[in-house]
DNA sequence: CTCATAAGTGACCGATCGGTCACTTATGAG
DNA sequence: CTCATAAGTGACCGATCGGTCACTTATGAG
């Protein structure tokens, strides 16, 4: 790894938490200065202007929260557990396991409407994330601990969309009261599908 | 109305799709001038800053959603034909009923860690949203369209969040697909509890 | 209709924004 | 170790930000 690209990953992961709290448009190139120590004009060595240094911190974010759940559910034997590990590593959006919350949900919604490229950045991770439920369910019916009747496709989404929901209530809530309930739901429905 | 008071929520009106589509940070007093046609010194006669401004429009944009919702909802008769229509107005996210897409995903994604003011009022509309559903299915179990044994509370915040949760997925998508996926399944969990 | 008061105007303010560039310093291939 | 090149510096730029204020215009109570 040259100095270029170290500075670079630097620059990226000390930009990450500041804009997935603050939001794109209210962060600031000298809030990256304070928080990497760096020089204006360094910050433009490695990135042409704001534009770009925002798209790849957004894709950071979704990389991070991203490998963080694939991680937690590849230590799970089961599909069961592999599930039931998806709902926990999500289940403390006050704690999220991405500075600031869930990046899909906050660049998504700042996104939508003005920056297309960010936007389809999301999506994808958004599909990556229903992906893996579905990959989860489809191993337990191939390995028999679910019933091959289950409907992956349809269940991934209703999950993943219940849990970005509920990530939603907690966090203007400042509660993750609402998750509980929510995992409760999704636990009881799983466990219907085990044969 | 008074004179002021027409022109305050004149400001209101026309800022209301800018924020909710910009974001309150990327929004500008110029952008407000120029969508009301007023100079710059009659904004801050009706208010002290931008915040203030901001908060008013987070309200608005609330209300408009809330009270849409409730009068396509009061149009129907029965429980079951309620939360049809709760369902159907916010069933096309690309089309929303409040310019911008919803306004408590938009501005709780942008103040959850840095505008508490704000927050609680996207927490109070959340809880308005899920009340809502509350009182059609116990409004249901009265007069005996929906079994007594339905647990209202449960089932509407899964609705809710698998509604908000939906809506981020299309904003994203590009695509209104995936909330009638999330309507057929919420369309069968609730015949199941028909009587 | 009168006139005190409130609404509205727009030039102006300092602060901060994203971005540039002449220059200094560090790197690492040879 | 040498030195061409790349990384990093920081003063500076014009544009735009939120906000102010002396002034003009409109309102509506009497």
């Amino acid at each position: 790894m040259t100095k270029a690209e170290k500075t670079r990953q630097l620059i990226i992961e000390q930009a990450a938490p500041i804009f997935n709290t603050k939001g794109i448009a209210a962060t600031a190139m000298s809030d990256i200065m304070e928080a990497t120590g760096l020089a204006k004009g360094s910050l433009y060595v490695h990135f042409q202007n704001k534009e770009e240094l925002s798209e790849a911190v957004v894709a950071y974010n979704l990389e991070k929260l991203s490998s963080k759940v694939m991680a937690v559910v590849n230590r799970a034997d089961s599909a069961h557990d592999k599930l039931l590990a998806y709902m926990e590593i999500l289940s403390h959006p006050l704690t999220p396991p991405v500075k600031g919350g869930c990046p899909m949900i906050n660049f998504g919604a700042e996104a939508d409407d003005n920056f297309p490229a960010i936007r389809r950045k999301v999506n994808k991770s958004l599909d990556t994330a229903q992906q893996m439920i579905v990959d989860i369910i489809e191993y337990g019916i191939a390995r028999k601990e679910f019933k091959a009747s289950w409907n992956a496709p349809e269940f991934a989404t209703k999950m993943f969309a219940m849990i970005e929901g509920g990530i939603i209530l907690c966090r203007a809530a400042g509660s993750n009261n609402k998750m509980k309930i929510i995992n409760q739901i999704l636990k009881k429905e799983i466990e219907e599908q085990l044969r």
